[in-house]
DNA sequence: TTGAAAATGATAATTATTATCAACAAACCC
DNA sequence: GGGTTTGTTGATAATAATTATCATTTTCAA
């Protein structure tokens, strides 16, 4: 299955004709509970598990399986429609892909998840993968650390 | 179990004397299994994983459980001894703590990795962390593009 | 040396994810 | 539309990494 990259702005409204084209898009068949999943998604919080997802999802459609979220994020990731997030050992996270691009740092006791840009870095990237006579094609930078709220936690309760 | 900070570098040498020094500071006993771990860590592979640890341990001292070297990578993150590298849903990997930061660029074609370091972008990291009120402990940078050889080849043989 | 506290190792439990597969449903053709 | 092919679903099992449990053993300070 061959990564297939999609331009699709999440700024479209979001029709039973939009969840399709993207559906469509990516070249697999437009069933009930994708149409669900993808909306649920494009309604729903920003970084959402695979298990929320599901537990949404379950209430407009109880039949569903948890199974087909899963399957359907990874088609979704696969084709870029969604970027997962891993962090530490928790669940992975979805995000819509063709956001702006940004970067992540996530708390590494509560897994709060914030996101960045900063042009400075893209730019050092480029360079350093020239200097070292690659093309740069793609990048994976993942920020930890501890956020305010667990600074402060760890300061009230050393233990 | 309170995160404590240690000051220990890798360059003096791998004694006993010195593995005692490790494990005494971080505040547990002083066991066989752990010496073995530790000199383990000091004197193996750079990215090392619990499994790799764990096999390599087992030729010395074939009576170790790995649960043994998780409890004891785990206290050694703990306490900043190690710091743990999650990345996608691979096995974590252990680095030494206090050793200057590098990243990876690799060829998405042919798998060849580069490694550099860059202090630019690491102030930066620290100064967005800082920014989003994070407390920076960590990052994981990978570059991925198409190495000189492989940017020729595409040239060559276009598919 | 000895006893309290901690560590070990075998194993079970947990968690996230992926694989399997029979029943079912979508899409293409006529 | 009806039939057929092919893809999808959902229940469940399998896998993989990690953590918890607990009886036994070991450390180490008094």
């Amino acid at each position: 299955m061959q990564p297939t990259r999609i331009h699709l702005s999440k700024e479209e409204p979001v029709t039973p004709q939009f969840l399709k084209k993207i559906i469509r898009a990516i070249g697999v068949k437009v069933t009930d509970q994708r149409m669900t999943i993808l909306q649920e998604i494009l309604n729903g919080a920003e970084h959402v598990t695979a298990q929320s997802v599901f537990e949404n999802v379950k209430h407009k459609t109880p039949d569903i399986g948890f199974a087909t979220v899963y399957r359907f994020l990874r088609t979704l990731t696969d084709h870029n429609v969604l970027s997962e997030i891993r962090v530490q050992g928790l669940p992975a996270r979805y995000e819509w892909a063709n956001k702006k691009h940004h970067d992540h740092i996530s708390c590494t006791s509560c897994g709060k998840i914030s996101e960045f840009e900063n042009d400075e870095i893209e730019k050092l990237q480029i360079q350093i993968a020239r200097n070292l006579n690659y093309k740069l094609t793609n990048h994976i930078m993942e920020l930890y650390g501890l956020c305010s709220d667990c600074q402060r936690k760890q300061n009230i309760l050393p233990n």
